[in-house]
DNA sequence: TCTGGGGTCCTAGGACCC
DNA sequence: TCTGGGGTCCTAGGACCC
C-alpha cells in the first residue's frame, strides 16, 4: 500500500448500454439491455433506467423481459464498444504508460507515473476530474467512474462506491476506516460461495474478517484465497499496476436454443469453433498445446476434458480434431447445452515464423511438379484430412509427400494414436468423408 | 425451457523423475 | 522388503470476474 492516493480505477457507466444510447437517441432516457436476446440468453449490461426495474447483469433475458417488458433488448454490437474502449485507453494511456485494462470498460493508471507536480489529495483528485471530462468529451458522452486510493483494492472499491458518473477519492490513512462496515463481498474473489462459507463462520463484515487468523482462514476458503483475505481485510495490497499480460487461452463456445442429441451434429460444431479458435489464434500470433472441449450437460453439469501435444499449433484442422476425439469420450446422450473449444498452454508463433515452418506437423517436401499424377493424389490426402483404412480403422493425415502419406490414427477416441506411413497408392487407405461441412443451422425440431 | 461468453486463477490427484 | 521426500507436468473441476 503506498502513501498517496496514487492508482486510479477508471470503470464506465453500463458500458455497452451507454454505447446504445450515445448512437440512438431514441434510446435516451429510456431502459435499454444488451445481451442475449434468444431463449437462453443472459444480460450482459442493463442501462440505469433499466435497473431501476431490478434487471441486472448476468440475469436472464426472459426474467429481465418480465421485470421491464418495455426496455429495448439489443444483442449488442461490440465493434462499437471496441471503438469507444480503445478510444478511452488511449487517452489513459497519453496520461500514464502503466495502464492495465481489466476489460472494455475498465481500468487502473498508475498515477505515480503520469506527468504531475505531486500526488497530493487536492491534486490527484483536480487531475481525475479533469480526466473524466476529457473521457465523455472523447467518446461523445459516455460517463465514467474514477476511484482514487492508495491500492488497486481501494481504487476499484472508490470506483464503485458512487456510481454512475462520479469521483471518490479515499484518503490515505483512512482506508480500514472505509473497509471495516462493508461487506466481505466488496473484497475482489469473494462470490457467493466464499461469501456463504465466511457466512457460516460467523464473519459478514470486513471487521469480522479482520479478527479472523490467517491458519483459520486457510482452513475455511484454501491456501490462496485465505492468505489473500487475510491481506486484503487490513487493506493490504501491494500488487503493481501491470501495462501488459499475456494472453493465457483463446476458446470458443456457444449455448444452444435446444439441447444437442446429434453427434455428428457435435461435432461440425466443434469443428466450426475449432476454426474460430485457430483464426485467432493465428491473428495474434499464437499457438497453443494443449487443446480442450467443454461440455455442458442439459442438467447444467459440465465437462471438460483436455490433450497436450508435444509442440503447439494453430492449425484449424489440428484443434478439430483433437476436439472431436475428446468428445468421444463423453456420454451426451442426456443432450447438450454448451459445447466449446479452448487451446492454451500457448507460446509465441515467433520462432516458427523465422523458419517458415509450423512445428506441430512433420515437414511436407515438395512434390516433383513433374508427378502430376502424384500431385493429384496429395491434393486427396490433405493434412488434417480424415481417412480411413482397412485394418487401422479411422485416422487424419499428418504429412503427406514424395507419395507417401503418414497417418496419425485414432484409438479408442484418444488423440495421440499410432502414426503410420502408407504408399499413396495404397488401396486399402480411403479419403473418409469428412464432417468439416455442417449446416449452417439445423433445427431438430 | 432458470442460468452467456471470454477469460483468470486455484486445487487436488496421479504420473514421473531425482 | 519397505518406505521417504520434493518438483514438475498434466488433467478435471470449480470459483470468480466483467
Amino acid at each position: 500500500m503506498r502513501q498517496q492516493a496514487s492508482i486510479l480505477h477508471l470503470d464506465l457507466d453500463a458500458f455497452f448500454a451507454s454505447v446504445e444510447q450515445r448512437d440512438k437517441p431514441s434510446l435516451q432516457g429510456k431502459p435499454v439491455v444488451v445481451g442475449g436476446v434468444g431463449g437462453r440468453g443472459v444480460v450482459a449490461t442493463a442501462s440505469y433506467e433499466a435497473r431501476r426495474y431490478g434487471v441486472r447483469s448476468a440475469m436472464s433475458t426472459r426474467e429481465a423481459r418480465s421485470r421491464c417488458p418495455h426496455a429495448a433488448f439489443l444483442t449488442g454490437r461490440f465493434h462499437a464498444y471496441q471503438e469507444a474502449s480503445a478510444v478511452v485507453m488511449g487517452l489513459l494511456r497519453s496520461v500514464s504508460p502503466l495502464v492495465e485494462p481489466l476489460s472494455l470498460d475498465e481500468a487502473f493508471v498508475d498515477l505515480a507515473r503520469a506527468d504531475l507536480p505531486d500526488l497530493e489529495v487536492e491534486t490527484v483528485t483536480a487531475y481525475a476530474a479533469e480526466l473524466r471530462e476529457r473521457v465523455a468529451v472523447a467518446t461523445g458522452g459516455l460517463t465514467a467512474s474514477i476511484g482514487l486510493g492508495s491500492s488497486k483494492f481501494i481504487a476499484k472499491v472508490a470506483s464503485d462506491l458512487e456510481k454512475p458518473d462520479a469521483l471518490v477519492v479515499v484518503p490515505p490513512g483512512t482506508e480500514r476506516d472505509l473497509l471495516r462496515p462493508m461487506s466481505v463481498n466488496v473484497i475482489p474473489g469473494v462470490g457467493p460461495v466464499t461469501s456463504e462459507r465466511l457466512r457460516r463462520a460467523g464473519v459478514t463484515t470486513v471487521a469480522e474478517l479482520e479478527t479472523v487468523d490467517l491458519d483459520e482462514l486457510v482452513r475455511l476458503v484454501g491456501q490462496a484465497q485465505g492468505t489473500g483475505l487475510h491481506a486484503l481485510a487490513r487493506a493490504d495490497d501491494d500488487r503493481p499496476v501491470l501495462a501488459e499480460r499475456e494472453t493465457k487461452s483463446v476458446s470458443s463456445e456457444g449455448t444452444y436454443e435446444t439441447d444437442l442429441t446429434d453427434r455428428r451434429l457435435m461435432e461440425g460444431l466443434l469443428t466450426r469453433q475449432a476454426s474460430e479458435v485457430a483464426g485467432r489464434l493465428n491473428k495474434h500470433g499464437l499457438s497453443g498445446r494443449t487443446v480442450s472441449i467443454k461440455v455442458r450437460l442439459h442438467d447444467f453439469t459440465t465437462l471438460s476434458r483436455s490433450s497436450t501435444l508435444t509442440e503447439p499449433t494453430d492449425s484449424a484442422a489440428t484443434i478439430g480434431r483433437l476436439a472431436r476425439s475428446l468428445l468421444t469420450d463423453l456420454d451426451t446422450s442426456g443432450g447438450v447445452r454448451l459445447l466449446g473449444v479452448g487451446v492454451s498452454g500457448l507460446a509465441d508463433w515467433i520462432q516458427d515464423d523465422l523458419f517458415g515452418e509450423t512445428a506441430e506437423e512433420p515437414e511436407v517436401p515438395e512434390l516433383d511438379p513433374v508427378e502430376a499424377g502424384v500431385r493429384a493424389r496429395r491434393a486427396t490426402y490433405a493434412p488434417g484430412q480424415d481417412v480411413e483404412h482397412d485394418e487401422m480403422g479411422r485416422g487424419w493425415v499428418w504429412g503427406s509427400g514424395r507419395g507417401v502419406v503418414t497417418v496419425r490414427f485414432e484409438t479408442a477416441g484418444r488423440p495421440p494414436g499410432p502414426v503410420r506411413s502408407y504408399s499413396i497408392e495404397d488401396p486399402a487407405l480411403r479419403p473418409w468423408q469428412p464432417v468439416n461441412d455442417v449446416p449452417e443451422a439445423v433445427d431438430p425440431a
